[in-house]
RNA sequence: GGGCGCGUAGCUCAGCGGAAGAGCAUUCGCCUUACAAGCGAAGGGUCGCAAGUUCGAACCUUGCCGCGCCCA
């Protein structure tokens, strides 16, 4: 399994590591977790994919997080489950099977509610093998002997467990209520499967008598309507309260009501009142006690009044608004008007409120523990910037309408006898037998089962020693915009199952993966990234890297086709530092030797600070600097200065451990090219993902080695701008003196291509640096003065600014007296050194001109 | 209408009280034997606008302008 260093190809090839890692990685069982351990738990339950769909780039970044997390966790010594699955997603899931039918010319009724069902689980297992599929190409660490599905048996149970739980203690009911209706679906929503768009309607103003006109932009409704209202202090309609008017169209007598929910400011402060059609006027209908007229049918197709009969809500509006027009009781109409409209979303279609007999949560009491839990600090939202988000939602819940009218889900165990009992029925009950007793028909909302996931995946109701060691788990992993969809409902239901014990001690957000100029992903905007598509072009480990380092904690993650490829080079450059190590004899044998050049000791000093920023970050779940500490460390330290620096100055062994310590910070991010690397440098045939994750050595962390290097740095740096601006080619090879640099000088003269001075050596330009540095060139001639000039007097600029800036503020009084004592002196400092700078710059300009 | 957030280099974003940063893009020069998926160098910003607090503001406060998102 191990390469030699002969083997590894000139350059990374993601598609000849990943497979075979991953297999490795599987069959020696690392994924595995052991509830029986004595290490501390740290656990993440996925969030569950809908069976039905495939992961998108979005899934792609969530997985990456909660990988990152997992396989740092588990390098740290923890007890690390990571448990994956999926839901059914009841709407979507049930949509596409009949869709698949309808290609056949079959409609669900015609299966019947039990073949069908069946279909759907023979879709399930094709669709969801898909989706196992993608999370190993990702690298996911999951523990595949725990995946889980929420129709599974075990989970069901959990559901019946948790209904009857609810049942029992008066937290659910049943109730005619206005709820949200998908016409296309047939099925009832709830809130939050609802979504709201701006939409261009009408609004147009009925005449309902000499003294009310209404406005409204559902002018069909008014077939359905059963009283006008005002407000109780409008000093316009006050008279009229109590009286009744004729209802156009239909001739009805409806009454005049007085109701403070009515807004006078809003068109004529008049309002028609549909309770069978508006959760608004419901509500007024109750508090008045007015009838509800339901006027249209489940597919919002006109069910009353003659004329109108037969036709759909869209074909009735106008010819409604006609028939009144022509009785010349259309008192104005304007189009179009932008208004808030509820669509299902699911299929898009606009949603109608329907007054219907439905099962609720009662989600009062359960709201408000899982509003607790954040508040009293038992839970922790990150970033914490989005707890707002979650309180407005969890503090101003309406109950949660669960039933569906579908048949893919949970069947809600509830059974109706022929004397009109009701009777639930639990896990390992019998339900009622006997002439006349029924099951419900409806199924419950994905969500419910959803919001059990992170202790039914673990077991419960029985008390398993999964459970025991895993709950609550760690952290959970997922979009803001899933906050209220699922976090508060998981919260509401841990919080009720499991005595009081939260879900998950952290929630950690991350944001929605957009293109590279922000913009959303859309299949019509042609802008979709398909994680595959990627894994298969630059590797699982670039658009891992690439997602990871846009991730900041609650903010949107944009992305590119141009970005992944610089992780692909940056995969890429690892792979070739390693062989480059390799080449040269690099090797963890032996551990660190005693003697250290400062070279070594400021590469080991720069890791000890680099270990200790990523640690920090990684506990803050700032993703994208880790990528960015450790990407600048690998690079610019290690790759630029380092490498090139040893190879004046090999030092295999601080080389190899280096390399060590940077492929496991690495290799939560980007796993597989760092295991193939790793196992190549420790010449091991296991693996990276079990190794111990670096940890802090002050006795390495070395200022003054650091002060040093950064010393010769600087140095480089100037001659080879020198050069540059000398059009000097690089490879060029220049005699010159160096002096004032000690014990660095073989060094300078290795990077920046200095040979000793020779025969006849004749100096032709000087390079001085501040700290005493001068470096004499001997360019053969030819100097281009003027280009000399102009990098002198570009330097002398800069000084001259850093000056007047630092005598402006050290000639403040308020300055001096005021600010801390270190910012002065540091100031002072500045001021010094840009003074010899002037001086230095000037000699030199003076030289130029003799 | 209510709430949250954001306006910093051409693009995407860090920085959030004491010298304006990164990646990509741009320009110039290089196949300098780990890497052209690379190396070296360079250019580029009145930190949305305006007041205020402070010795000092991209950073704190207020107002305005522009842009998102969530909830009604």
């Amino acid at each position: 399994m191990t390469d030699t260093p002969q083997q590894l190809a000139a350059a990374y090839q993601p598609g000849d590591v990943e497979h075979r890692r991953y297999e490795h990685w599987l069959a020696s069982g690392y994924f595995g977790a052991d509830a029986k351990s004595d290490r501390a738990a740290f656990s993440i339950v996925i969030p569950p994919p809908n069976v039905t769909g495939s992961l998108h780039v979005g899934h792609a970044l969530d997985h990456t997080i909660q990988d990152a997390l997992i396989r740092r966790k588990r390098m740290q010594g923890f007890e690390t489950l990571w448990l994956p699955g999926m839901d059914h997603a009841g709407i979507a899931t049930q949509n596409v099977v009949e869709r698949r039918l309808a290609a056949e010319g079959l409609s669900r009724h015609d299966l019947r509610r039990e073949k069908f069902v069946e279909r759907v689980w023979q879709w399930k297992a094709e669709s969801g093998g898909a989706i196992l599929g993608q999370m190993k190409r990702l690298g996911d660490s999951v523990d595949w002997s725990r995946e889980r599905f929420t129709m599974d048996e075990g989970l069901s149970r959990a559901v019946l467990t948790m209904f009857k739980r609810l049942f029992e203690d008066g937290l659910i009911y049943r109730a005619e209520r206005i709820i949200n209706w998908c016409p296309r679906c047939l099925t009832a929503l709830s809130d939050i499967e609802v979504e709201h768009s701006d939409d261009e309607g009408e609004l147009v103003s009925i005449r309902y008598s000499d003294d009310i006109v209404v406005a409204t932009t559902r002018a069909e409704t008014m077939l359905g309507d059963t009283a006008v209202a005002v407000h109780p202090d409008d000093e316009r309609y006050k008279h009229l309260v109590g009286t009744e008017v004729e209802l156009p169209l239909t001739g009805r007598r409806i009454p005049v009501v007085a109701d403070e929910h009515v807004d006078p400011a809003f068109g004529t402060g008049c309002v028609k009142v549909t309770p069978a059609h508006d959760p608004n006027d419901f509500e007024i209908g109750q508090r008045h006690g007015l009838p509800s007229i339901t006027m249209m049918d489940e597919r919002a197709v006109i069910t009353v009044h003659g004329p109108f009969q037969g036709l759909d809500r869209y074909e009735a509006r106008p010819a409604v608004v006609a028939a009144l027009r022509e009785m010349g009781l259309i008192v104005s109409e304007k189009r179009p008007y932008v208004h808030a409209v509820g669509h299902c979303s699911r299929c898009k279609t606009t949603v109608e409120p329907r007054l219907s007999l439905q099962w609720f949560v009662k989600t009062e009491p359960l709201a408000r523990a899982a509003g607790d839990a954040v508040r009293d600090g038992r839970v922790r939202i990150e970033p914490e910037s989005l707890a707002p988000r979650y309180f407005s939602w969890v503090d101003n819940m309406h109950d949660w309408c669960i039933s569906r009218q579908l048949w893919w889900g949970h069947r809600i165990p509830v059974w109706y006898g022929p004397g009109g009992e009701v009777v639930c029925v639990g896990p390992d009950e019998q339900p009622p037998s006997g002439e006349g007793w029924q099951q419900d028909e409806d199924v419950l909302d994905t969500w419910f089962s959803s919001a059990l996931w992170p202790f039914s995946t673990l077991g419960w109701p029985d008390e398993t020693e999964d459970l025991a060691k895993f709950y609550p788990t760690s952290v959970l992993v997922t979009g803001y915009d899933i906050l209220f969809f699922w976090v508060a409902r998981m919260m509401m239901f841990g919080l009720y199952a499991m005595e009081g014990r939260q879900p998950f001690d952290v929630v950690a957000l991350h944001g929605m993966v957009r293109d590279q100029y922000g913009k959303k992903m859309s299949k019509s905007f042609g802008n979709v990234v398909d994680p595959l598509d990627w894994i298969d072009r630059f590797g699982a480990d670039a658009t891992r890297f690439t997602l990871a380092k846009g991730a900041n904690p609650g903010a949107d993650v944009p992305v590119s086709e141009e970005w992944c490829q610089g992780s692909r080079n940056f995969c890429n450059k690892l792979w070739n530092a390693t062989r480059f190590a390799l080449m040269n004899g690099a090797t963890v044998e032996g551990g660190l030797p005693t003697e250290l050049s400062t070279v070594d000791r400021w590469i080991l000093s720069r890791l000890q600070q680099t270990i200790a920023e990523v640690d920090e970050q990684f506990e803050a779940y700032e993703f994208a600097k880790v990528c960015d500490t450790l990407f600048h460390f690998a690079w610019d330290d290690v790759c630029d200065w380092y490498v090139e620096l040893s190879k004046a100055a090999p030092s295999p062994r601080v080389l190899g451990h280096v390399l060590d310590q940077l492929l496991r910070l690495l290799h939560p991010v980007i796993p597989f090219v760092t295991d193939e690397l790793w196992c190549a440098l420790t010449r091991s045939d296991a693996s990276v993902m079990v190794a111990d994750w670096p940890a802090v050595d002050p006795s390495y962390v070395d200022d003054a080695a650091e002060a040093s290097i950064e010393r010769l740095q600087r140095v480089v740096t100037e001659v080879r701008r020198f050069r540059s601006d000398q059009g000097l080619k690089p490879g060029q090879r220049v005699a010159a003196t160096v002096s004032g640099i000690d014990e660095h000088e073989a060094l300078v003269r290795s990077l920046a291509r200095l040979d000793e001075p020779g025969e006849g050596f004749a100096a032709s330009a000087t390079v001085t640096i501040a700290g005493g540095v001068v470096v004499a060139l001997d360019t053969r001639g030819a100097i281009d003065v003027a280009a000399e000039r102009a990098r002198l007097t570009k330097d002398r600029a800069v000084a001259e600014k850093e000056i007047t800036q630092a005598r402006a503020k050290l000639g403040n009084e308020g300055f001096l007296s005021k600010a801390p004592a270190d910012v002065v002196a540091k100031l002072r400092g500045r001021l010094a050194t840009a003074e010899a700078d002037i001086a230095r710059i000037d000699d030199a300009l003076a030289r130029l001109s003799s």
